[in-house]
DNA sequence: GTATAACCGAGACGGTACGTCCCGTCTTACC
DNA sequence: GGTAAGACGGGACGTACCGTCTCGGTTATAC
């Protein structure tokens, strides 16, 4: 008699199918296809896997996207708590590592795509991977303004709109190749000092 | 006999028609629609159109968005040239009223879509739509870095970033409703001045 | 200012699609298959078609089956109206040409196929394609028992039982190749005389 | 230490999970479905039983049906060997009770079922579950040949077929209830007599 | 008594075909 | 020649079953 978790009736599912699935929708995606330009069965086809074993884990080709760009996250770094400035640039060089890589690029193109339909993969990619690097970014702002490292009457929601929206600058619209390694201290630097000549 | 530039023979195309289909398109954009939920049949459907009437004028969906999104836009405003910080209000305001629509505000997400597919619309979008005022940008903090009213070492695309980049962020991410009518200056305050405490 | 049949609206249907689809459907049904291994997919396939263009004309497999089947038949013959012997003998010979061929030989099977399941070919294909020949015969003989020809107490329902049952049984279970000429002849001679010696 | 046949090692089969598939197979064919719309999940669905229990029995929905169906059949009755005559009411009467009850009603139409695929069920029943009473009825009218009861030209094929046909008719096409209980005797006494008017 | 072997239910697996939706093209009649 | 209507061949959708394959567990005989 046990109150282990389960162990539900059946032959469990196959381990080795869900990462041939994930792998082959980010190759597809790496590829430079849209979620649109994305086919289930294509995914199928590249996993070697029946279009049924994709339809019994997600819903539709929107979920299973979401799952796959998820992955591809790297976990929170660290952080020394000691200057705002070392913080940020942390925080921002997460996701400047990610988007070096050819298919994380892709992918965080896809993860910002399109409207606000039901389906669309944006909003839900926001929740489920931007959400919570944003919130980190917001606590080390307020802080900053707690402590007098920034300024006392700075919105916050500004702060978070100059850094965020600069990554993503480059991330969508930068040059071609990887993003340069000290993006994100360059990024920070002009955020905190801004771009007007010093008195 | 004319000389003129052309009067073709036949019944020439009916600007009613066009006008309908760029109208439909936008409307169901403004649904919430996607590109990829978009379909040609629901735009002549609406417009009351003949599919063959659309593909006369465009070549497939991403092109006809393209021209839609297009009509959209408004003009480069003048610029008094006067003060860096003036200009950069002045350009980043154009594009806070015309996101300031809901239907351009599903537009603008629209036109930030996606991968770098041939067919995208994202690419496109930013040739026609965004390098222009991008350019105009440029240009003002170039000729500030030179005045002396910015920074002689900025990092002219760090610049553009921040602008663009929290403008970007505000649109995407930013509150439901209409964007504040001080958010352009704001934005081009903090990014002068930066966010860390003023000695 | 026409009262003509109508003229429909857009693009004609393709009669030339229609024939393709019945002559495929035919086709397969004579290499051996029976409904249920026939698929729309194979039949758009051999007849060059999509399967679109099916489905717009028939709701189903089987509608378009019995439809196919319909095409086979040849009409009802003219009867002399002398013999109730000749005329019996006219009107089952024509389903015995009929089933002289291999091709309707599969089809007669298929015909009688299966059970009542609403979908079912058999029922429906009885009401369009038998009736009207089982009405045919069962007036030969309504006459022929008014008239002093047969037995003036036959239950026409067992004359008729006996004609088609006979004939039947030799289309579905007789020998593999073509029916003999005289077959019809032969049944109606037996059914009309009885098996019994004569006294 | 045993002789007998065999007495395997492991767990024995459970008739009662062969029972029940055999009983749900019966009712879903009862239904009214044909060998097309029966699906073997729904067998084991209805008899409560995995699938695994029925392919290890039956190798595929056909040979399942054919053994299901052949649980029908009643023996063939002893014949007395006096007369033809009573003979052949005999073995048409066995038919003819079973096709009495709804159920049976709808597996002889299952079994006259399409084509000559390998799979079909129509030739496999016909072998299994009808040559043997064809031979009985065949030899009683090669007896009454030889004996003189019946017409010495007769051609016992064609006998056959009125016979057969016309019970299988009244099977397949007749009235929709239970069938008359004197349906065998009358049949024998038409084929015997003809339909012909006495001289 | 305890292996061991075949069974059992459940349900996931790679597939095939379903019937639907939309693509971009085409063919009508009408204007 | 443009237009609305709508059929065309094609391709992907999401669903239903196919027949096979694990699972954990059960029930027999054989050791």
């Amino acid at each position: 008699m046990t109150t282990q978790p389960q162990a539900r009736a059946g032959r469990p599912r196959s381990e080795k199918a869900e990462k041939a699935i994930i792998e082959a929708t980010l190759d597809l995606i790496a590829e430079g296809l849209g979620v649109a330009e994305l086919t289930i069965e294509a995914i199928a086809a590249r996993a070697g896997v029946g279009k049924t074993t994709i339809y019994r884990r997600w819903a539709n080709k929107e979920d299973l996207v979401v799952d796959a760009l998820a992955t591809m996250r790297e976990p929170l770094p660290p952080l020394a708590g000691e200057s705002v400035r070392d913080d940020l640039i942390a925080l921002l060089d997460v996701v400047r590592r990610e988007v070096g890589h050819r298919r994380a690029r892709c992918v965080i193109n896809v993860a910002m795509s399109e409207a606000d339909s039901p389906k669309s993969v944006g909003k839900r990619f926001f929740k489920q991977a931007m959400e919570p690097r944003l919130t980190a970014i917001r606590r080390v702002l307020s802080r900053g303004r707690a402590n007098g490292e920034l300024d006392p009457d700075l919105d916050i929601d500004m702060g978070l709109a100059l850094l965020s929206g600069a990554l993503i600058w480059f991330g969508r619209w930068g040059p071609e190749g990887d993003l340069p390694e000290d993006l994100a201290e360059r990024i920070v630097d002009h955020a905190l000092e801004g771009i007007a000549r010093r008195a």
